[in-house]
Formats: structure tokens, C-alpha cells, sequence
DNA sequence: ACGAAAGCTGGACGAGCGTCCGACACCGCG
DNA sequence: CGCGGTGTCGGACGCTCGTCCAGCTTTCGT
């Protein structure tokens, strides 16, 4: 073993530990966000709640921009393991319209907070241009997984889709966050009208 | 004529007077942040924007969550008004699918910064009780332009609509939006997509 | 065990924020 | 003309923000 052998598997466990502290950081950051919002969120209140310190947050990240950017990528994967399981495992088209209304509402009650600060930072991404890229491929993430599940149900009932992949996506965005607000307002038919605006949706689509 | 009758006039004028100031404040103070998003407008970009001064918004205006305020509701009576004319004057089925996309594309063009302020504004009420009730009351407003929409539409083809009112709300402003964020993205083929999508969720739905 | 590098701390700094206020211009009335 | 009320202005105040840094502690290869 040479030096420069040795020397390479330091830096790449130094580099694993620093990378390791970051997603750490993260996540803590990113739990602070979904509380809170992205706007009303500081980089103290973000300390706080990790505890650590101002400092440690400028240690592993040049600045806001990169703590906040590095959050959303995060979020996006988490986001994308989340979901891919939804449409996996239907043996009927009957079966299939229940457990995708079941998958949503059951993703709209458990993780509330975290797609309200997703449909925050997508509305950042309107008014700011660096957040349209990865916004956009989250966007491009979640359509997938819309067009899953409405071509499963096609294919299980026999038929083809009867729209684009980008309207069943815009469609049933718009229904999730529309029943997210009505959830956080406090309404509580809200989850039991995004199963059958869900089941709606899909029967009429296909 | 008493003096009190006269009093009266006069304080009714100041009072009038007062409305109108506030108001002109207001527009251009929608202008600005319609410009800039609600958390990166400050009280003096507005002053700057409407050629006043922070003393004169603050002579009108409590705080800056009156003038927000304030502001919303007068967005709200442009909006409604706005929409009231789309579905106003068609014969013919196929009349109203096209003049329909015609009108929410026309919209999404010409308004295009004003709906990014609405949709800004929704995502904060997800965090910010205070403007709940206010972006509910505009959220209803657009659910029932929708749905003279589709119960025209449906009426002129002979048919009953074949979702609730929340449903096809949630499904056309989940297109809007969608289309607003490509559109604001430079995306060419955005308008002519609102378009098509209108009329395939249109059909879809009734 | 020792020295250097890595990791961390708390506070300082200037900018920008909402709020507030004293001073001043304007105008109709006595 | 002078006077009080209305409208306006720009700066001061206290605060929070993101950024940055001097210096301390911890870690670790040699």
C-alpha cells in the first residue's frame, strides 16, 4: 500500500463524515422549514432547532442559498422513495382506485407540513429564478409518479389513458393541494374528499 | 340645513377622500408586490414604487398586515370581475370549449404577475392563520366561476356535470398553476397546453 | 505525547426591516 | 391675516437578518 493509497482513503472518509454531517444538518434545517416556512425561517432558528450554532451552519454550507438548495434536494429524494411505492402493488382496476386514494390521503395526514413547504418553495421558484431547476425536476419526479399510477389503472381496466401525463399531473396536484389546505384549515372531510376526488379523477381520466 | 347636516357632508367627503387615497395606495402597492412576491416586498420598495413615503403608508395603514390586507381584498374584486365575463356569451358547446380556453390563456398572459402573487399568497395562508379566511374567500369566488363554466358547458351539450364543484376547481387551478409556472419559465408551448388541457378536463368532467 | 488540522463557538458587523415621530407644507375658515 | 387641522416627509429607533471571524476544543496521524 502506498502513501498516496493511504492518503486517498483519509480524504474520502473525511469527505463521507463532512458529507454525513450535512445531510444531518439538513435534515434537521428541513424539519425546521416544513414548521415554519421558508420565508419566516432564519438561519438562527434553524441553529436552534438542530442544535448547533450559526457557525456550524456556515462550516458545511457556503450559505443560505446552498443550506436551503442542498435541503430541497433531500426532500426531492425522499419524496421520490415515498411515492414510488404507491402504484406498486394492484391486482385490479377496483383495487387500484382504492389504493391510490388510500396512498394520497394517507400522504396528505402523515406528511402535511413537509408538502406545504413543498408548495411554499414551489412558489418561490415563481418569483425566483435558482429555484426553478430543481422545482422543476421535482415536478418531473412526481408527474412520473402520477402517470404510474393512471396508466396501471388504464391497463388493469383495459383501456388507455385518456389525457397527457402533464394534465393528469396538474390535475391531481391541484386536488392534493387544495385538500392540503382544507386539512390544515382544520376541515375535516378534507381527507375523505381527496379519496373520492382521487377515485373521481382516475375513472374519468382513463 | 342644520350645522350638524353639514358636518356631516363634510366629514363624509374626508372620509370618501381617505377611501380613495388608501385605494390608489393599495393598486400600487399590489403592482409592486405582484412584481416582487410577498416576502421580498418591503414597506419602502412600496413607498418608492407608488412615488410616496414610508410616513404616508403608515398615515393609511395601521401596519403592514392592514395594507397586505387591504390589498388582497381589493386583488379579490379585480379577480371576480375578471372572471365573471369568460363564460358570459355562448351558444354552442363547441362555442364555449374554445372561447373557455381562449379566456383562462388570455388570463394566464395577460395577468400573468398577478396570479403569481395569488398563488404566492395561497402558499403563505398554509402557514399564516391571518390570511386564511381571505384566500378561502377567493379560492370560493374562482370555484364558482368554474363552475358556471362546467355547468354551462354541460348545459349545452345536454348533460349533467359529472363532478362536484370542489373537483373541477381543483383540477383547473392545478392546470393554471402548472401552466403559470411554465409560462413564467419561458416555455412557448405553456398557453397553447392550457388550451388543450381545458378543453380535455372540460370534456372529461361533464 | 505532541503538533497540526478539523470542528466548533459566540459574538461582532453592517444592512435592511417595520415602526414611530417631530417638523413642516398646505388649505379652508374665522 | 393668523390659526388649527389634515397630509406629508425623512430620519431615528430597535430589532433581526446573513455573514464573517478570532480563538477555543477536539481529533488524529505520527
Amino acid at each position: 500500500m502506498t502513501s498516496t493509497d493511504a492518503g486517498d482513503r483519509l480524504a474520502r472518509r473525511r469527505v463521507d463524515k463532512f458529507e454525513e454531517r450535512r445531510r444531518a444538518l439538513a435534515d434537521a434545517a428541513l424539519q425546521t422549514l416544513a414548521e415554519r416556512g421558508y420565508a419566516r425561517t432564519s438561519l438562527r432558528d434553524i441553529a436552534q432547532c438542530s442544535g448547533s450554532s450559526l457557525g456550524v451552519l456556515h462550516y458545511y454550507f457556503r450559505d443560505k442559498v446552498e443550506l436551503i438548495t442542498y435541503c430541497v434536494r433531500r426532500y426531492k429524494a425522499q419524496c421520490v422513495e415515498r411515492y414510488d411505492a404507491i402504484a406498486a402493488h394492484a391486482t385490479d382496476a377496483e383495487a387500484l382506485l382504492h389504493d391510490a386514494g388510500e396512498g394520497l390521503a394517507a400522504t396528505l395526514e402523515q406528511d402535511a407540513l413537509l408538502h406545504r413547504l413543498w408548495y411554499d418553495l414551489r412558489s418561490q421558484a415563481l418569483f425566483e429564478e435558482s429555484f426553478r431547476l430543481d422545482v422543476a425536476d421535482i415536478d418531473a419526479s412526481l408527474e412520473r409518479m402520477i402517470w404510474r399510477i393512471v396508466t396501471a389503472s388504464a391497463e388493469l381496466a383495459g383501456r388507455a389513458p385518456r389525457c397527457t401525463s402533464g394534465l393528469a399531473y396538474a390535475a391531481f396536484d391541484g386536488l392534493f393541494q387544495q385538500s392540503l389546505l382544507r386539512h390544515l384549515s382544520g376541515d375535516a372531510d378534507a381527507l375523505d374528499d381527496l379519496r373520492a376526488g382521487t377515485r373521481a379523477l382516475l375513472t374519468r381520466l382513463v
